[in-house]
DNA sequence: ATTCAATATTTGAAGCTTAAAACAATGGAT
DNA sequence: ATCCATTGTTTTAAGCTTCAAATATTGAAT
């Protein structure tokens, strides 16, 4: 074994001279191209279900949680699952409980806790959406192979792990 | 030169036992999985906007898309740049202008257009905030190598690429 | 000169979103 | 039994966001 200086994180001569602020361009590119996919998917998604449907996304996403759970799930899991404040999801869940897309009950095991499923409108309703749904993001991402498309996933995959540390143990500022 | 059958959009015997819906499963995930990192960086960026700086990251992406213009910019080509509604910059730049950050004029040409700059105060605010910003971005990125940084932007690049021709040209609904 | 479609911006209504505080219920430690 | 930190939900205030309608101005065609 060679002795050779590991110095991952250590600055260079050249970040020293710019006051230990080392350049980091090509991640910061990285965060604002995948941005600006995400925000243009987004929109086009949400133009076209509130012109198909007249459904707005976050209600689409939240039923889109509820299905395959036939027992519903309550409005902290789904607060969790859908990466948005409780808060939120009290308001979205009522306004879907009024358009009787939704259901609400309480718990019997924990008076705190209020389970929510889909009615039999909502799963209905639901099927039809997500179907379009899915290929509306077929069609959008149908330049790429099939190769492509695993690429991506695995290496969004990394980029999701590495985010979650970083989460967990930011760099003190 | 063979005759090999090309049928690239067609749908075969199984798609069409689905009735006429093709499975489109990768996709769809690769698009969840897409929204999944871009919602837990951009809520990591925002809460430490908050904390550090007191801003929100509308604010600080619209000093962004200002930097480096000295001559400013009009509202409309904000909105363009940052792909959201006019009325929404109109919001952001009342409230940035009431901060101090930015400054509107009219423009001489267009009576129409308002210009709208940084002040120096702005350009300052700024430069700390996008110094920082830069650090956590690197720091939320940091468990890819370059290499994985690389074919990350150029496959978001194809994918961005093919949303435009899909936006452009939607599929039949 | 007048008309009129296009462009730049603002406004208003509705809905989404967060953070923080409040409230209610749970469950474990004493 | 009581305490109390934790958990599940709601509420409120402030801000973000879109869409559509309104206003003002431009520039080109007549």
């Amino acid at each position: 074994m060679s002795a050779e200086p590991v110095e991952t994180h250590s600055l260079d001569s050249e970040s020293r001279a710019r006051g230990g602020h080392a350049d980091h361009k090509a991640e910061l590119r990285l965060w604002l191209r995948m941005l600006t996919c995400t925000t243009m998917i987004e929109g086009e998604i949400r133009r076209r279900m509130r012109d198909r449907f007249d459904i707005t996304l976050p209600r689409f996403d939240l039923m889109a949680q509820l299905e395959r759970m036939p027992d519903g799930m309550t409005l902290g899991e789904l607060s969790r699952r859908m990466m948005v404040s409780n808060g939120n999801v009290t308001g979205l869940v009522d306004r879907l409980v009024t358009e009787g897309l939704l259901q609400r009950r309480q718990s019997d095991a924990d008076r705190r806790a209020h389970y929510v499923s889909l009615t039999e409108a909502g799963h209905q309703t639901f099927a039809v959406m997500a179907a379009e749904h899915e290929d509306w993001v077929a069609d959008l991402f149908a330049d790429l192979g099939p190769v492509e498309v695993d690429s991506l996933m695995r290496l969004l995959g990394a980029a999701k792990r590495s985010v979650q540390r970083s989460s967990r143990n930011p760099v003190p500022s």
